[in-house]
DNA sequence: TTGTGTGGTTGCATTATTAAACCAGATACC
DNA sequence: GGTATCTGGTTTAATAATGCAACCACACAA
């Protein structure tokens, strides 16, 4: 059996979120549900894939709790695809990704939009990691401990 | 010719991300680096991926100046993979995905690490995004606008 | 100088992606 | 009511990517 590699087991939560949604269309699926987007069509036509790959991804997707199918909000009898709240988690990810592009892109004049507050119209902050105490911490300053073990699990009696 | 789609003239900044790094392996590449793993290796041992699909990896990371190689800090004629700046930007998109599986994953408890500030060895805070004045935003108080055109854009005399 | 480790490349089998054709049910049109 | 068209897929066949194992050149160690 030579498939392809998963990384469901993994300890490491890179790894393990990259096995949800780490494939080539899932996050710009995602993308573009977190853009309002949920029909089939409209995710077909917005990133030119097709259509087997859009519906194995979005049952993918579904099956893992990102999105979820919902009757259509015109009356039709058709459905829609929208974020669950573990898919509207992903929204970090996702501004994390655009502001890498905004900062080391070649051809920045190439992105068409940017990123704003809907209250004034401002750009967004950068997205920065802060200690505990409210320092900002970059990769250096941080390190990896082991987890502490759950207080939940219950021994079970022998 | 039917060759896998890409993304690079895409005017979406998360799309030309994740043209960048957004396969399988690259950001699992890039973990590994960020750990301070250098050698082909140690890559190979660690991620368990085949030996020519991390030649490719490699190659194109340091082609896209993700990764540079460097003499080996050993003395030895080998050479190692290093971040560049540009490499060690993808930092907060790694930071991103962990704090995902942190708080959505069905088995946290299978999650080995949590990332800590080295000053004090406490966990680090949730990524948040924040407005000019200092609110958080969520996705729903966010919006995108077009990119205000570059003044640098100098016109050639015709 | 013989042996071993490193860092790959090559060849082949398997899997994933793609485009295009096809199709059933829902909707719109007359 | 009957026909045409749209929606949301599935199926098929070709091409590309991945995975594994074998191989190989060079560095290094004894």
């Amino acid at each position: 059996m030579v498939k392809r590699t998963s990384l469901a087991g993994d300890a490491c939560p890179i790894a393990r979120a990259l096995d949800v949604f780490g494939d080539w269309w899932s996050l710009l699926i995602i993308r573009d549900a977190s853009l309002g987007r949920r029909r089939f069509s409209e995710f077909q036509a917005s990133l030119g894939l097709a259509k087997n790959i859009l519906a194995t991804r979005l049952r993918a997707l579904v099956e893992r709790g990102i999105l979820k199918t919902v009757p259509a909000s015109d009356g039709s009898a058709y459905q829609e695809y929208v974020l669950t709240p573990k898919g509207r988690g992903i929204f970090p990810i996702l501004v994390a990704l655009r502001q890498w592009s905004e900062e080391f892109d070649e051809h920045p004049d190439e992105i068409a939009t940017i990123l704003v507050d809907r209250e004034n119209g401002k750009p967004v902050k950068k997205l920065a990691l802060y200690s505990r105490d409210g320092r900002v911490l970059h990769a250096a300053d941080t390190a990896l401990k082991p987890r502490p073990a759950t207080k939940r699990a219950r021994r079970v009696v022998p």
